[in-house]
Formats: C-alpha cells, structure tokens, sequence
DNA sequence: CTACTTTAGTTCACAGTTGAATTACTTGCA
DNA sequence: TGCAAGTAATTCAACTGTGAACTAAAGTAG
C-alpha cells in the first residue's frame, strides 16, 4: 500500500479545504451562539453529549474520550458548567474512584432554548452547501475517519 | 428556500463526523508534529503560509485572515516564531502601519526537515481514507464551504 | 493478605487565547 | 489644508488549555 509521498494537487486542496472549512465554520458557530444565548460552542458539546447519554449522564472518562479533550480540561469545563448550574457530579457507586457528570434540569432547558438557533446556523454554514447526493458520501467518509482517529 | 428547522438522520451524522474527525484528526497531527520535529500544529502552518507566499512574506493582517487567528493570537505567534529565529519583522513601507512576517533560511529548513513526516501522518490519518472519487467530491463540497465562511 | 500495576480523576504551574483598549498611520471629504 | 473616520498592529488582564505530578481506589499475582 506505498502511497506516494507527497500529496498531489486534489489531495493537497481536499486537505487544505478541510482544515480551512473546520476552522472558519467552528469559529463562526462558537461566535454566534456566545453572541445569541451566552454558551460556547465547547460547553454546547458538553451539554449536548450528556443530554443524549442514558440517564443523562456520563463519566468523566468517557466524556472526554467523546469530546476529544484531555481529562484536566474536561475536569475544568465541567467545573464551569457545575457553577453556572447546568451540570452535577455524582460519585460512582460501582467504582468509588468514578465520577459521572450528570446534566441537571437547567442544563437541559439551556440547550433546548440554545439548539434551534444553533441548528438553523449548522444549516446556514454547513449543511446547506451540499447537495443530497455529497451529503451521503462526505458522511460514510468523514465517518471512516472519524471512527480510525478513535480506534 | 426554507430548510426544515431539524436536521434528519444523514444530516446530523455528516455534522457529528465532521466535527469528530476535525478535531481527532487536528489533535493527532499535532501531537505527531510536536514529537517528531517540536513544531506545533498552528506553527507548521503559519510557516506554510509564509514560504508560499511572494517574496516568502505575508502582512499581518493577511496571515491573521488565511489562519482564521485573531490578529493578537497571531501577534504572539510571531513573536514566538521570531524567537526561535523562524520568522522576522519587515516593516512596511508603502503603509508604514503595516508589517511585513518574513520566514527566514532558518524558517525554510525546518519545514523543508518537518514536511516528509508530516504529509505521512496526513496521508495516514485523512487522505488515504477516502477512494478517488471520494476525494474530488468531498474537495468541492469542502471548498464551497471555507470559501463561504471567509467570504 | 501484601505488594505491584493500572485506572479515574484532580491539581498546579506554565503556556496560549480572547477581546477590548490603545497607538500610530492612512483615507476621504469638505 | 485639516479633520473625522477607518485600518494595522500591539498591549494587557482575564480566561482557558496543557501536561506532568499527585491522590485514591481497583485489579492482579504470589
């Protein structure tokens, strides 16, 4: 499989256009939805993950595992969230060394308000610019790349 | 051209995957980077961007737009570069506000040492993901998209 | 049971980012 | 010419992230 070792000009467009793509639509997300409802885009994450999990929680480790953050910053993040009211942590009876973050009622009233905003801005910047067709293959791709970055 | 208020099922995993493997495939390279060569992702890049560019130089400003980098954020990248003797300070004469970030001999040769294993672990972790069609397809969406979040 | 190794999570010092305020120069317009 | 408005870049304080060291609890083996 001795891929060459350079990229050629597609290859080198198709990466430079999805490092520039994740950075201007992220950037441009975490400032409108600061600006509309007061959440960065990375406690919106948080929220998000932990709203979906069953019993609405999930261990710190898994957490940040699913996030792609290093445990202190999530240690941090979830610091910030338990503040502000949105978040609790509740000590893991199965394993007294485990902690799970567990999102409170408030923390799912945040989102709710937050996500139709948000989504209609995903749509705006992202979703929007492809067609049916792209949608299904740049998914099974990303996907591919996704799951190989995990495993 | 009103979009449905939710995303459907294709959707939210292309969004979902988009985000994962952005931030998985960012956050290994710069790990990869750091190890091998001690450069760090965002200072590979600010190189690049200057040994491409006419004459190897970029305005501040110019750099700070191509990076999506706040102009203090690239500020103290450049005075990090320029420590390290990778990058130095021209000031402009045409518009004696603006400065000039020129990357030096010393610039040039650490990108020209770090590049080989760098584009590897690119390879290896995005672009030999997807099959040819893959590529040419998931370029133009992508290019549509940073093109609209700059423009 | 005891000692060794591994895992979960936090802490802390240092490095890097943010965004508003500041300085200095240019542009446009009367 | 002269002055208001705009632009280029930096500065600074507050905030956030990094990674190694640390605490505490499980697992594992003799």
């Amino acid at each position: 499989m001795a891929s060459p070792k350079w990229l050629n000009s597609t290859e080198m467009r198709l990466w430079r256009a999805f490092l520039a793509s994740a950075s201007g639509v992220t950037t441009a997300l975490d400032a409108q939805l600061k600006a509309e409802t007061g959440i960065s885009f990375d406690d919106y994450e948080v929220l998000v993950f932990l709203s979906e999990a069953p019993d609405r929680r999930l261990r710190m480790s898994e957490l940040s595992t699913a996030l792609i953050h290093s445990k202190s910053r999530l240690t941090q993040r979830v610091d910030r969230l338990t503040t502000r009211g949105w978040v609790e942590r509740v000590k893991c009876v199965e394993d007294a060394r485990g902690t799970w973050a567990v999102i409170t009622k408030e923390g799912m009233a945040a989102i709710d308000a937050a996500a139709p905003q948000h989504l209609a801005h995903v749509r705006e910047s992202f979703i929007d610019h492809f067609t049916a067709d792209e949608k299904a293959v740049v998914m099974k791709a990303l996907e591919r790349i996704a799951d190989c970055a995990r495993g």
